[in-house]
DNA sequence: TGGCTGAGTCTGTCAAGTGGACTTATCCTC
DNA sequence: GAGGATAAGTCCACTTGACAGACTCAGCCA
């Protein structure tokens, strides 16, 4: 028996990430913002998320505090609002990036990559790397996803 | 209007990404494979996916090249099939380890973090960095996604 | 006064997820 | 060889959520 099945998925930390990011649409949403568009309708345009749905994942990423709203105006309209991302959102870069890094070697496209993670700096691509306290580089067979100190032992039942 | 309106996103790596993994479900049946949990039966009873759907995505998940099905027979009992991540599943890992991290920084326990990335080596934590080719390590405000050498423009018209 | 625009809300339809019961194949015990 | 256990599914009825398309609303402009 797998050691993993003594132990509750209850308080899973990637189930409690999931809640907020697990969704095909919330993740698009995302995905626009760190492009850097940021109206409602231009989401809309080049997501295709129908409209009620936008409404309720924006709300949503506001609620968990990935997104605030931002006012703006152009010139001769009212003033309407953008949605940017906190600091908390912006640390998804790494999940973003690994995603990206990932669907390039495993769903080339012909033309190359349609988009880049950049420094702005530097102007180097940006890939992510795993590394352990002692300052190894492990490659993916030489991780361990194992119980931390928070872990409950599963109450046996199901 | 940002720089991105004008590229389509038709052909987005997350987009691609995305519609293998940005599903609920699917991202519960790989934590149970990445902590090491392999079985039908045992796969079901500790993340509670429905029966019809953790056959569904399986199935999905064989499909995209991310499982594969493994022979094995408990003794005393016919030959059962378990599911293993190949190659392109593990390299999922910066993903997963990425978001475990997310999740402990912003949606953090009291009794500490339940699950835990760890070097098998050293035993030492494990974390994902985001690293450019020129040898630094930016942090998030210094990371810009742009459209790369397969963008493509996007047709105006929605 | 009437029209435009961005950002929504409303509505009916239809696909998908859900829980619970049923099925199948194999092995074990009697 | 009859009956039971078990892992891995299938089947079914029900409910929830996504979806497209039309409608609303507030402020500004001509």
């Amino acid at each position: 028996m797998p050691e993993a099945m003594r132990w509750s998925t209850e308080n899973c930390t990637i189930s409690r990430t999931m809640q907020i990011l697990g969704d095909k649409w919330t993740f698009h949403v995302l995905r626009e913002l760190f492009v850097g568009v940021r109206r409602f309708e231009d989401i809309r345009a080049r997501s295709g998320i129908p409209r009620q749905v936008l409404t309720e994942r924006l709300a949503a990423l506001i609620e968990r505090g990935l997104l605030r709203r931002h006012p703006y105006r152009l010139p001769g309209q009212r003033e309407r609002y953008e949605y940017r991302l906190t600091q908390a959102g912006l640390d998804l870069y790494p999940v973003l990036v690994a995603m990206i890094q990932w669907g390039d070697q495993y769903l080339p496209l012909d033309g190359g990559p349609p988009i880049v993670a950049q420094h702005r700096e530097c102007g180097e691509r940006i890939s992510v790397v795993l590394r352990c306290e002692a300052g190894h580089e492990p490659d993916a067979r030489e991780v361990a996803i194992r119980p931390g100190p928070g872990a409950r032992p599963r109450s046996l039942a199901g």
